[in-house]
DNA sequence: AATGAATGAGCATTCATTCAT
DNA sequence: TATGAATGAATGCTCATTCAT
């Protein structure tokens, strides 16, 4: 889960690997074990020892790197966060019409949250906490603004161009374009209990991202 | 929550609330208290002492009548989700036109999601725990059997008399609603965190009902 | 388990059925199954609870008549020792000859020991509790007194006769038999798992019980 | 029972005392009081807490090396089974002629059970429980075979040289030397109640120790 | 005589965290 | 940098017993 993307640290790979003290390595492996826990089984579920057992390290490494069983947590938060905010940047939807673009950051939007389970549930355990834990993180109110943007320029170019309507504020059509995304990902088990379906099904989640980028397209368009 | 008295015990409403040995208040007001905790603090989080402190008996008492922690909790699940599934019934929705009907469907839902914060955070820690709770509860499948009705109704009605697409599926057509009207509540504190706005304000909560009817009856639209 | 012998009650045993409240009824039914709860369970382990739910009565009758659980505890002991004496007294020893008579208590003494393993366990358990309980009973020391009384006039006659030898001490030839006649029962657990014999197999019992006869004689005569 | 070190940390025993951290020296100190505690109590009787307390550590150390209180049953029951297995090894009991190391071996079970009173009643506590808990320590079966081996070799010895009858099952004479030893310690309170002695007693003991092994002698003699 | 409801004290166990090496 | 050992404060749960009816 979540390798690295970063370039930098490939090139010393090798070396790293004979290293016996790796302090980011370290650091790397309790964050991804402490991913996979927390987003399991929540921040008060989960165990600061079933995380030390399965890392390479000891539990005092943990407390050593991150302070806390809250520290671990919110580091986590802010790795998980900061991954797609960055890949938004790659999208180039600028270079799109309005409606392709549109297109697009939905598309977009509904795979990542489709792929990143992990994500989706931290999200939502961060919801049951009241978002306490990412308000401390500094990065995170202006890595949301530049989502936002890419909205407000889409739609400007889409009412400018005629194709869309211009009475629809950005930030609510983000709402609306992860409500759509986010909701089947983060409570597909009930909603699986309640029908008899399982939303990841390939044949449903082609559908539902079908679904998801008509109901956006019909909303915006004029 | 917890209305006080039904039909049967209604006459002595009053002599009951001083009576000392009476079950059926027991269990509700036990009932009542935990839907606050586990909704406040999850599952892993809720504690059984803290439960029992702000009850009127004492904490051997939630033992004797829901035998554990999770039975508790499941107890309380059954409750929540009861609720809403009820309230369903009495919209007579089978009585207004179909474009009509989805509207008021939808508003329902909105307003029911909006006020009920409690059930959108159990269904959210359910969802953490892989529903496994929720699918012990017999009547659950059943009870959203009948929710799915409601809308198969009123898109064959919107087909019929020309309104609707003919290529929309109900259990869809449910998630995507769901989708919209859970999300805002369910997701508020990180949505506050991201964008400084409480989804939950009066006129930030009406301008969202308006654009999920807005969006729901665009998407059925022929 | 623990008829009553007592001619006295079998007069209205008809009656009895008939009546909603029966006293002696509800004391004995309480006695049967707490007999066997202690016995499986030791003084410790046994839960009230258990007790009461497969009595035909509740756990607040079990308090009225025993008082509490150590009560109870004791009411088993008393009805359990006082059986064995009771039947010693019908052997009709002092009719046989010394070796006869001997040999006769000897395979009672086996013979019970087998077949009431309640009795042996309820001796053990009272044992690891230092036998406080037992003292408590009244009649519990001159019960043993008339066991020691059928040994000494075995051995007197044995003695005058020429077929025993005039050392032994009555008190310790009980000892003898009941070490011989108890262990086997008492310790069968721990004997099965470390030979992998269980000794109340019917083919072992029979051998048991020749080397103990076997063994005594051995050991009295000249 | 427990004693200090072995030989290889012979050297710096002094020095031992001194330290805080030494996880032998816990752990011994918990199951030296353990021993204590549950032969006392039983299983079910006896309290984690009272454990905890009396030892030099605390009541989560217990948990840290013996997993729960079953697992430091299961522990004590290990060590206390060990011991009198290792010392029947080094009576040398094949050097003595048939008679003499009969008698020795008597003497040792005797004298054994009568200093280990801990043993006895942990014996005793084992098989209320049906020995389960002894049934999973792995060494226990094959312990038990070398103290028949030694009496199997008794026996042949003894026909042989036609001091012994020739129709005596191994299994079956360990089993009443078991008996004649064990039932005066571990039901030493009821008897002692029954009949006003205490068979701890040194005139007693004296006594009964020529007793179990004159009663051995004459049983196997021809 | 009989009962379901209620209780306080205690019980085994777990947890995040820190210490000594 | 790294680690096994150690800890105090809870945590979920149970027990023998009593109350109100």
């Amino acid at each position: 889960m979540a390798r690295p993307a970063a370039s930098a640290e490939r090139n010393d790979a090798q070396s790293e690997s004979r290293r016996k003290y790796d302090p980011e390595q370290t650091k790397r492996n309790i964050l991804e074990v402490a991913t996979a826990e927390f987003s399991a089984m929540g921040l008060a579920g989960a165990r600061v020892d079933a995380i030390a057992e399965r890392t390479n390290t000891t539990k005092r490494m943990l407390y050593y790197y991150f302070g806390s069983k809250e520290g671990l947590y919110e580091a986590v938060l802010d790795k998980v966060y900061g991954d797609i905010r960055a890949l938004e940047l790659d999208l180039h939807i600028d270079e799109l019409d309005p409606t392709d673009g549109l297109r697009r950051l939905v598309e977009f939007t509904f795979d990542y949250h489709d792929r990143h389970r992990d994500f989706v549930r931290l999200v939502t355990i961060e919801n049951i906490h009241g978002a306490k834990y990412i308000e401390r993180l500094k990065t995170f109110r202006s890595r949301n603004a530049s989502a936002i943007r890419t909205i407000e320029d889409l739609l400007a170019r889409g009412v400018a161009s005629g194709a869309f309507r211009d009475d629809i504020d950005p930030i609510d059509l983000h709402l609306l374009i992860s409500s759509m995304c986010f909701h089947r990902v983060g409570n597909r088990h009930t909603f699986g209990a309640a029908f008899g379906r399982d939303p990841s099904h390939p044949r449903l989640r082609a559908r539902h991202r079908e679904m998801v980028v008509d109901a956006t397209l019909r909303f915006v368009k004029k």
